[in-house]
RNA sequence: GGCCCCAUCGUCUAGCGGUUAGGACAUCGGCCUCUCACGUCGGUAACACGGGUUCAAUUCCCGUUGGGGUCGCCA
């Protein structure tokens, strides 16, 4: 397993999983790579390592959605690790709202923060005894050393660079690297980059990545205040939480080949890596908060089922035949790392919200007591609280393929709990017109008379009154139907008044009356 | 600019040398209909370009163009 210094540097497979050669390329292999290669791996073990630094980006979410449901189909183990070696910019609400998300999502972890586990702990300004080790592993085997440029003498040989050529390239020259300073002067740790060579990898999403060394510089282990940057404390936790596959957004693949070179300095075996594509925003231009919700807890307040925003989430980026609509255990079954494109993909909002629209118009992704127990909440906001359940689950029958989020299915079916419906004026002045008055005057009177308060009573009650006044559906469809739910779009006028029952159907029938005058 | 990556309808994608280039969202039109939806039927719409390889390229190779990522004591 340990390499010898001489391979360092050199091109070779740096991954235990070989791949077919010769003119196959990785998506034309015969041997379905998915299944066959990774059954060989016992138990894999992959991480998401958010750093706590605001809300959880919806990008995030899909690397740790992929991870997760690698780790679920594989039975293998879905570690949480906070990266918080950012000390300017790392809160603790932050690791809460990231907590909270993940939670609310479904993506529950293994091992990780408040579930612990046996690799931990799980965040990494707890773990600054390890990396120190390493570190200085790596510095007594002289390959890395201790640097005392500082900060500010560098960014200004950066900035002299930049300012007589913008787009020169600034690289650390190495003036430290044959000194041999002392622990006590302040110094950070850099890493003894060869100078020859290139490192190459099997992406499991790409392919062969192949990266010359000399693209590389001396970068930076162990900042000076002993705390270490991304690369190093990656890489240190990685090993020691025996992670076997690394997958992350793209814009990380330009950390793999450095993080390969530490593998091979450090004596490990590398995990396995994926890429994920780019989300990027409508417009081509990363995806920020000026293109929308971008914040997982921003959908969860519009009243989006997580399900479902994982289900676009997997679909971006994924495929599995023409399949687009899928559960969670279906997504579980059916996730392939070689099933995964390669561009970039744009973010839709219109297709994500037909998507959740999918999802709570189907019973089979939306149980009633489900549906149930997230529209509640939404409701409660409009200030409809104790509700009576079995009400409310005639409610959501009704309003359930007309609503693509919690949100509107709250907002549509509001006016069956209230004593008198909120009534849109623009409808009442249209509709609750003189003319109509007597025709729902008459139409309750009908009504009052049935016996058997059932959809099809009403039904054919309802047309013969019709019959009887010569009169089409028509012409008092739209006035009842502003007069009973206060609006001129609702489910159909039966299914309202079922619901309704049969006082709150009169009672509101003979009130719309008397707005009509 | 260096290094890396990518390229099929407007968008997400299927495609694994021979297809009328398929699906979904969006869009347009019809049907259904008490409204809005749902459902349903149908239409418009794509292989960036140029060279190879091959009997045959959307598909394989090279180049061009275009796009993206990254070049920190951020992650």
């Amino acid at each position: 397993m340990a390499s010898s210094e001489s391979e360092i540097g050199t091109t070779r497979h740096l991954l235990p999983v070989e791949r077919s050669r010769g003119m196959l390329s990785r998506r034309h292999s015969p041997i379905g790579r998915g299944l066959l290669g990774d059954a060989r791996m016992s138990s894999p073990r992959v991480r998401f390592a958010p750093s706590p630094t605001g809300y959880l980006h919806i990008g995030g979410v899909r690397t740790a959605l992929f991870n997760w449901l690698w780790a679920r189909q594989t039975g293998g183990a879905f570690v949480l690790r906070i990266e918080d070696t950012d000390q300017e910019r790392s809160t603790p609400q932050s690791v809460q709202i990231i907590l909270d998300s993940l939670r609310w999502l479904g993506l529950t972890w293994d091992e990780g923060p408040e579930v612990g586990g046996p690799h931990g702990p799980y965040t990494q300004m707890q773990r600054l005894a390890t990396y120190r080790e390493f570190a200085e592993r790596l510095v007594a085997q002289g390959k890395a050393y201790r640097c005392t440029c500082t900060k500010e003498a560098l960014d200004a040989q950066r900035a002299a660079i930049k300012a007589r050529d913008p787009k020169a390239n600034f690289r650390y020259p190495g003036t430290c690297r044959t000194q041999k300073h002392s622990v006590s002067s302040p110094h950070v740790v850099r890493f003894v980059t060869p100078a020859e060579g290139s490192v190459r990898y099997v992406d499991k999403v790409f392919g062969e990545v192949v990266t010359p060394n000399a693209a590389q510089q001396d970068f930076v282990l162990v900042r000076s205040d002993g705390v270490p940057l991304y690369n190093f404390g990656a890489v240190v936790d990685d090993i020691t939480m025996g992670i076997t596959l690394v997958a992350r957004g793209r814009d990380h693949m330009v950390n793999t080949p450095p993080q390969l070179l530490l593998y091979e300095a450090l004596g490990e075996t590398p995990p396995e890596f994926a890429h994920l594509p780019m989300m990027l925003a409508p417009s081509g231009e990363k995806l920020s908060k000026r293109h929308g919700a971008v914040s997982v807890t921003e959908y969860r307040d519009q009243g989006y089922a997580p399900e479902a925003v994982l289900n676009y989430l997997a679909r971006f980026g994924w495929s599995h035949g023409d399949q687009e609509v899928f559960s969670l255990d279906e997504l579980v079954a059916a996730f392939r790392w070689e099933a995964c494109g390669r561009g970039d993909g744009k973010f839709d909002t219109k297709k994500f919200l037909a998507i959740e629209h999918e999802h709570l118009k189907s019973p089979r992704l939306q149980s009633d007591d489900v549906y149930l127990r997230r529209v509640v909440p939404f409701l409660e906001l409009r200030g409809l609280c104790g509700l009576d359940e079995a009400k409310v689950k005639q409610a959501i029958a009704t309003v359930r393929e007309r609503s693509r989020t919690f949100v509107e299915a709250a907002e549509g079916m509001d006016f069956y709990f209230r004593g008198e419906p909120v009534m849109d004026e623009k409808a009442r002045v249209k509709f609750l017109v003189p003319a109509n008055a007597l025709h729902l005057l008459s139409l309750a009177e009908r009504l009052e008379a049935m016996e058997g308060w059932t959809a099809e009573g009403l039904e054919s009650t309802v047309t013969d009154w019709l019959l009887e006044r010569k009169l089409h559906i028509r012409d008092v469809a739209q006035p009842a139907r502003v007069a009973l739910t206060g609006r001129t779009a609702s489910p159909g006028l039966f299914e309202v008044m079922v619901v309704l029952g049969q006082s709150a159907t009169l009672a509101r029938l003979r009130s719309g009356a008397k707005r009509c005058a």
